[in-house]
DNA sequence: CTTCCAATTTTTGGATCCAAGATGCAATAT
DNA sequence: ATATTGCATCTTGGATCCAAAAATTGGAAG
């Protein structure tokens, strides 16, 4: 030891953890397109881009070739990237998809759910059956269900469904904000919250499942209706 | 149409499709790694593969971008990319996760199995029982449940399979030669397939369940054996 | 007025260049 | 002898440059 100094007042941050530029721009383009801010369809300009963050192509290359490898945007050589548009078929399969994982997650975490985890989901619940601004019931609604399923310890669970829903987030948006989805997604958060309390996973399960399918089967007719509008517009 | 001539004769291929250098050096890595052709740890020099394909750094850079976006490589900051090492509990994740996915996606292909497609099956799960080659075990393997898989008309189901399989593939082939497990994989394949061609999807989805979940085991004892030897030769 | 074609412009993807961080080693100080 | 520092080298990641492919535009011909 040799009364050697410390430097123990300075707080240490791990700079090479920080996020590369590259780092920056996926998850900028990725919220946009989730949130539906970058319109489906819509193509995606590397110049643009780069100027956009002052930088070159370069970083936003790399950002682009992750948001293919995520699904969220379709590339064709030589004509750019764009912004992936879902058929019903497609987005049907994601919310079956999550139908059978998010149960299965929320059984293993039910099983180790500490009182904290459980405060915590209970504030985003109420967080979120509150919130009067439209435009964060998306990210809320989200956190609410990630707080009851990270307490599983399943890392791989966690990620796949959160790119199964990075998928389909744009979609479920709209579907919150402009059907009946918002007051039934607060009472049906409710009922799974109170399984989770009382420890029933049975119960939580089925309610999880049928709130992943209930809103999947708005979500379509919904869309059906809108699709058919904007066809016969155009 | 005014009479123009038609190339009839030549096969067009859409050129467009055709593999960038990024696709090549991408497919290429991959594979290496599931095979276990690179081992776990090992850094990949963005120089070296690009000598080796005779290309500049730019499209293995894009490769190694994906590969780390399919968690086949971990990168750090200045520093390269590295083989990812799975811990036993990652695996056994990995290994639980498809034991819910691989029945479910099974069922949906029962449904609509057509005799052809039940006859490919059938050549596949001969093939894997008289290969004599163990090199070839984990390509045959695969592609005897994809057979299966395939009919289901789930493409997000069967690329999610796909890319966990992809993460333990190179454990699954070690489990296969390196333990009783082929004898085994036989059995059970044969004993999937007859379920399919009964057209029992209960009993199928239940034997590939504890098919797979049956390898976990297998390959979780058989990792905790050469991890132990290991760590203890260092 | 429409259709076709060629020239121009835009955009992408790969090569090369360069700055900055990582690594390893030798020199120096303690 | 050991720990620290400074230096040389290697590697990565971004910038810039360039070739090739695609989109667009502006006639010219029908």
């Amino acid at each position: 030891m040799r009364g050697r100094r410390q430097l123990v007042k300075v707080k240490a941050t791990d700079i090479a953890q920080m996020p590369s530029p590259a780092d920056v721009i996926f998850d900028a383009l990725r919220e946009a397109i989730a949130k539906g801010d970058i319109s489906e369809g819509q193509v995606l300009r590397q110049d643009h881009i780069a100027r956009m963050f002052n930088i070159s192509r370069i970083p936003v290359r790399e950002a682009l070739t992750r948001l293919e490898e995520q699904g969220l945007v379709s590339t064709q050589r030589y004509r750019g990237a764009v912004v992936t548009t879902l058929s019903i078929a497609e987005i049907r399969e994601v919310f079956e998809f999550r139908a059978l994982l998010e149960p299965e997650i929320l059984r293993h975490s039910i099983e180790r759910l500490s009182p904290e985890a459980l405060e915590r989901a209970k504030e985003f619940a109420h967080a979120f059956a509150t919130e009067p601004e439209s435009s964060r019931w998306g990210d809320l609604n989200r956190r609410f269900h990630y707080s009851l399923y990270e307490p599983a310890g399943r890392p791989y669970y966690l990620q796949t469904i959160s790119t199964a829903l990075d998928r389909v987030d744009r979609y479920l948006r709209a579907q919150l904000v402009l059907t009946d989805g918002m007051a039934r997604a607060r009472r049906e958060h409710q009922g799974i919250l109170d399984a989770c309390i009382a420890g029933d996973s049975e119960i939580a399960m089925r309610l999880t499942r049928e709130h992943i399918l209930g809103a999947a089967d708005s979500l379509v007719a919904f869309l059906i209706r809108t699709r058919a509008q904007e066809s016969s517009e155009r």
